[in-house]
DNA sequence: ATTGGATATGCAGTATTTGCATATAGAAAC
DNA sequence: GTTTCTATATGCAAATACTGCATATCCAAT
């Protein structure tokens, strides 16, 4: 499923024009980046947390050519699964 | 940042009631969910992808006792993060 | 409808993460 | 205020993420 087709369901859903829609998930989507970028973490119960984790500086090594390669520090956004959200998959 | 805070924020930006915001959040993350319950993959332009991860059985151990015991496979949500999103994080 | 951009895949080898049981502390939900 | 949920901490094996890069596919926007 990708985006438009997921703004599509919510349009019905939630009763809203698509333009509306997607607005609406924006909106969410971007309040959700803001709190990241301002180094929180936003709980979300029985959804899941999101969470900046910052990656120390390592080597790596180009699969092609053999090569070790030296890779900088850099973040990324985790996702961890609320309990609720595992237990519907391994029920 | 807890969920109570998220509707609240969106509640001003979308200009709906705190109780309209949650319904609305709380339809969103049900029609992620049910993509995924349905093994299908939630993909997010700008934002991420949503996807159900097998993970195999292994052996593991009780970190109290540290004997060892059989983990049967199961399954979790996985947050891919986009491109996008780790620039942010990255520049 | 076309096109540019983003993403998935495969590869090799190492670094990192995961997840087990369980109690407690702290926070959040109702 | 009470109850439910989540983070933390522990040791350790195995799964997985990550790197560059080419290709194929797929999506988003023009």
């Amino acid at each position: 499923m990708n985006k438009k087709q997921l703004i599509a369901k919510l349009s019905g859903s939630l009763n809203l024009s698509k333009a509306d829609a997607e607005r609406t998930f924006d909106t969410i989507t971007n309040t959700i980046l803001d709190a990241l970028k301002g180094d929180d973490s936003v709980k979300i119960a029985g959804f899941g947390t999101y969470k900046v984790a910052k990656r120390k500086a390592r080597v790596g090594r180009n699969p092609r050519t053999g090569e070790q390669i030296q890779i900088g520090a850099s973040q990324k956004v985790k996702f961890l699964p609320a309990k609720a959200l595992k237990e519907v998959f391994n029920k």
